[in-house]
RNA sequence: GGGCGCAUAGCUCAGCGGUAGAGCGCUGCUCUUACAAAGCAGAUGUCGGCGGUUCGAAUCCGUCUGUGCCCACCA
């Protein structure tokens, strides 16, 4: 861009007709990182605002998901940032150990190889190559969005520091009898050949097959049904319910377990459902969360007989099958024996996938380390409940509630390489010790770390602090701790935000942030989600390429209702565009025209009415946006800004300011102080969303430095009802001229003699801007009104030196003739009714009483329209 | 099975008790001295159905239908 910005608003400066936002957004993008703007002092005086980012998964690059979140953060870092803050938006990436390592073994998967072929070490330090690549797309992505975030404080969360909060925390909570190991039903992915947590589990509806087997001999018989007929091998019980007759005289019995030549207890458990099937339950604690739980009430023994790749270990001729091979032999082998009493039925059911690679999950019975969640989740919903957290919107945190008040204890252990490993070593006599990040792990013959890491989102739980340098105490832990508000996607809210509100309030004894502001998930145009399979997903930086990151981030910020999903399409992009080249546009205009914030705003007496009320609508729009930014509104205030901006200013502002410009002298000077004014706050306002086009033009009017460090605009408070009330006026004669015009088939550029009596009213200080809006030529010697247009006390009589079409103007009249009658019936009725009148607020009917008004001068004045015209 | 939400103009969505709105799209006329990525004018909806509350309901209540999401130990 142009480096005039010494004598710009001197002299009008060489701006291009088109707004090209790729010559500008790069060079300014690195200008603001160099001067340091986006850096965060802890010692300054200023107050804090906090957001950390939610750190994008190294798993390759960023969606339009991000770049929708990022939009939302930058828009509210900036403004704090420019109301004083000292802000602070933490960057970082997540290592998002079970989502990366799967993508770099698909890469190993294409050269043949898998983790194993290269080894623990190996394999870990090939996905470290993967995180340098992945990193800096990531973060290349988020320059070219213009994420004013605080690069010097990058942060990783598997970086020496957050390791070693990991750690410290762990220990902590293993003191705290907090973290413990048991063996469990647990849900284990039979490809990631890992165990995940409960809701890393998704649910399917899946085709199943139902089976009935026919357990036992001779009396002693019962049916079972099953759609996972393999695991009857590791079957050690069969469960009915206590009060079911059909069963009382098996239970205590042993019955005979086809197959296996075992037999199997039927025991009495109240889990049972007597009317569902055939109230007989077949129980396999090894491999069944259920029948684990009946096992433990029954102490039955656990048979597992599924190896961790879901293949059969159980002797026999089953051994080395897959589990859904042994299913299909199994029943065959069942039928054999004359045990299938019902055929197979198809049975839709609920089955849980890997929602890393979508596996079907095998639950199996495995040693894990747990937290104990009880304390720690009901500190988490406390803190909501008693208002330390606010979620926005509110209707939220109900199933926030739901979520901790009915947790499990979370499976923090992963059969992983990559990722924190365990600090805990295994002693040769079965010793068990957890390090701290300043011991020494023992050493001697046998002992061992274990080989697990933890689960990813142990360390993202600890990101609002651990960033800041916990354990260490900190200045940046005092100055930025608690974040102010945290970001984020309703989807991450148990994965997530929960997992940081128990941490925080467990490590820090204090909450993590003040405010959880949730958005939805961007969506296609048709409101789809979009994923890879449906081919519907869009990289940002194409969109960037094309339309500019303003362009983008307008668009996303447009579409960004509190909690609810966004749905984005290109043509709506290119509608951001647009708006910015508008603004482009508008902004060269006025500062060809002389455009300035230098000197006073000169006082109110000495303003025209025009001047006085866009400073208004200024003022107020500004007193708007700012309630909505406090709201988390961005989908309002994006539009009050588009509208503002485009109507308002450009549209009607500029267009009945052409004229004072055009005539010179003091009005013109006064008007180009005015215009500079609403230019200067109207670009501060915008700049949060539409970081880079704002930026070009605001240093070309003012000549400051950067609006990145500009101050935020505050609402003076200056208000004028009745220049409002004035320009509407012109507005509405204005607009119903044009529509004379249009309807009589002017050409919109045919000057058209015309007289304006505008004598008495208030109007006539605007005839100048109506005539050249309207394309009015002064009336001539032989001027001949062939239409009068009466408009609020106004009446625009035209010269059309022609015959004008009378039937489609008298047609027009006697629809809008219609129309006014019928409002004034309708008020009319209103205001007799006296149960209406009782009942409704004094506001209302003022209100009904107004639109009686305008009914009747409208009726006034079509009628006198209808009057004027021409017989035919 | 439990819970939450949504059904408003062709599309995507605001509005959530007092005359139906926006963006995009559509129609017509214009390169009118910033912008055709523009300007001006215009058309389009018994606000899912049925009941109820109210002076008044797109807005509140009930119910039905359709649709989406979350949770759950569906053998």
């Amino acid at each position: 861009m142009t480096e005039n910005t010494q004598q710009s608003h001197h002299s009008a400066p060489e701006l291009p007709t088109q707004y090209t936002p790729a010559d500008v957004e790069g060079p300014l993008y690195e200008r603001w990182v160099e001067r340091g703007y986006f850096t965060a002092d802890a010692k300054s005086e200023k107050p804090p605002y906090t957001i950390v980012i939610p750190p994008p998964n190294v798993t390759g690059s960023l969606h339009l998901g991000h770049a929708f979140e990022h939009t939302l953060i930058d828009a509210l870092t900036r403004r704090k940032r420019m109301q004083g803050y000292e802000t602070l938006w933490q960057p970082g990436m997540d290592h998002a150990g079970i989502a990366t390592q799967n993508v770099v073994e698909r890469e190993l998967a294409k050269e043949g190889k898998s983790r194993h072929d290269l080894g623990r070490e190996a394999f870990v330090e090939r996905v470290w190559q993967w995180k340098a690549e992945s990193g800096g797309q990531i973060a290349g992505q988020m320059r070219r969005l213009g994420n004013g975030v605080a690069w010097d404080r990058d942060r990783f969360t598997m970086d020496e520091g957050l390791s070693r909060a990991v750690q410290t925390v762990f220990k902590k909570m293993f003191d705290d009898g907090l973290i413990y190991r048991a063996e469990r039903i647990i849900n284990w992915c039979p490809r990631c050949l890992t165990a995940i947590s409960d809701i890393e589990v998704d649910y399917q509806d899946d085709d199943g097959e139902l089976v009935s087997l026919k357990y036992g001999e001779g009396e002693d018989t019962v049916v079972v049904a099953t759609t996972r007929a393999e695991t009857m091998l590791g079957d050690t019980a069969v469960a009915v319910h206590p009060d079911d007759e059909r069963y009382a005289h098996l239970i205590g019995k042993r019955i005979v377990l086809p197959l296996t030549g075992r037999t199997i207890p039927v025991v009495a458990d109240t889990h049972v459902d007597p009317e569902f099937g055939t109230g007989a339950v077949k129980v396999t604690p090894a491999h069944d969360p259920n029948d684990f739980a009946i096992g433990l009430r029954h102490d039955l023994e656990s048979i597992k007989v599924l190896d961790e790749r879901g293949v059969i270990t159980a002797h026999g001729p089953f051994e080395g099958l897959d589990r859904f091979e042994a299913r299909s032999a199994i029943v065959a082998a069942l039928r054999a024996e004359g045990r299938i009493v019902a055929e197979k039925r198809p049975y839709v059911h609920s089955v849980g996938h890997c929602s890393r690679c979508k596996t079907t999950l095998e639950p199996r019975l495995s040693l894990q380390w747990w937290v104990k969640v009880e304390t720690l989740a009901e500190a988490a919903g406390d803190a909501v409940r008693d208002g330390r957290v606010n979620i926005h919107p509110a209707d939220l945190t109900q199933r926030y509630f739901d979520w901790v008040d009915n947790l499990n204890d979370w499976c923090i252990s992963r059969q992983l390489w990559w990722g924190h490993r365990i600090p805990v070593w295994h002693g040769p006599n079965g010793e068990t010790v957890c390090v701290g990040p300043d011991e020494q792990p023992p050493s001697g013959e046998g002992w061992e770390q274990d080989t697990d890491v933890l689960d990813t989102w142990f360390s993202s739980g600890l990101w609002p602090f651990s960033t800041l340098g916990w354990p260490e105490k900190t200045e940046d832990l005092a100055k930025f701790y608690p974040n102010a508000t945290l970001v984020t996607g309703y989807d991450l809210m148990f994965f997530w935000v929960a997992r940081m509100m128990m941490f925080g309030l467990y490590a820090m004894d204090e909450v993590p942030f003040r405010t959880v502001a949730f958005h939805g998930m961007v969506r296609d145009e048709h409101g789809k989600k979009m994923s890879k399979s449906f081919g519907n997903t869009v990289n940002p930086l194409d969109w960037m390429d094309k339309y500019g990151s303003d362009a983008l981030r307008f668009t996303l910020a447009r579409g960004a209702n509190p909690g609810t999903d966004v749905p984005i399409g290109e043509d709506w992009v290119q509608a951001s565009r647009n708006f910015a080249n508008k603004i482009w546009n508008a902004a060269r205009f006025a500062m060809m025209n002389g455009a300035t914030i230098e000197g006073p705003l000169p006082a109110a007496e000495q303003l025209s009415a025009t001047d006085r009320w866009i400073l208004s609508r200024l003022n107020a729009t500004v007193a708007d946006v700012n309630a909505l930014y406090d709201d988390y509104q961005f989908a309002k205030l994006a539009d009050a800004l588009y509208h503002f901006a485009w109507d308002e200013v450009f549209d009607w502002y500029v267009e009945l300011s052409k004229t004072t410009f055009m005539a010179g002298g003091e009005g013109a000077k006064v008007s180009a102080r005015v215009l500079g004014e609403v230019l200067d706050v109207t670009l501060r306002l915008l700049h949060p969303i539409v970081p880079f086009v704002t930026e070009t033009l605001w240093t070309t009017l003012t000549g400051g430095e950067s609006l990145v460090v500009a101050e935020w605009p505050a609402d003076s408070g200056f208000r004028d009802a009745a220049a409002e009330q004035e320009i509407a006026v012109v507005q509405q004669v204005v607009t119903e001229v044009r529509r004379f015009r249009s309807d009589q088939g002017l050409q919109p550029g045919q000057k058209v003699p015309a007289r304006l009596e505008l004598a008495g009213t208030a109007l006539a200080a605007h005839e100048a801007a109506m005539r050249s809006l309207l394309r009015l030529q002064p009336a001539g010697e032989e001027f001949s009104a062939t239409a009068s247009l009466p408009v609020a006390g106004a009446t625009v009589a035209l010269d059309l030196s022609g015959a004008i079409d009378v039937e489609a103007e008298r047609k027009r009249l006697t629809k809008d003739l219609a129309a006014a009658e019928k409002e004034k019936a309708q008020a009319l009725g209103k205001l007799g009714n006296e149960a209406f009148l009782a009942k409704a607020p004094e506001k209302v009917v003022d209100k009904i009483r107004g639109r009686l008004e305008t009914a009747e001068a409208d009726l006034v004045r079509i009628t006198a329209q209808l009057a004027a015209l021409p017989q035919t």
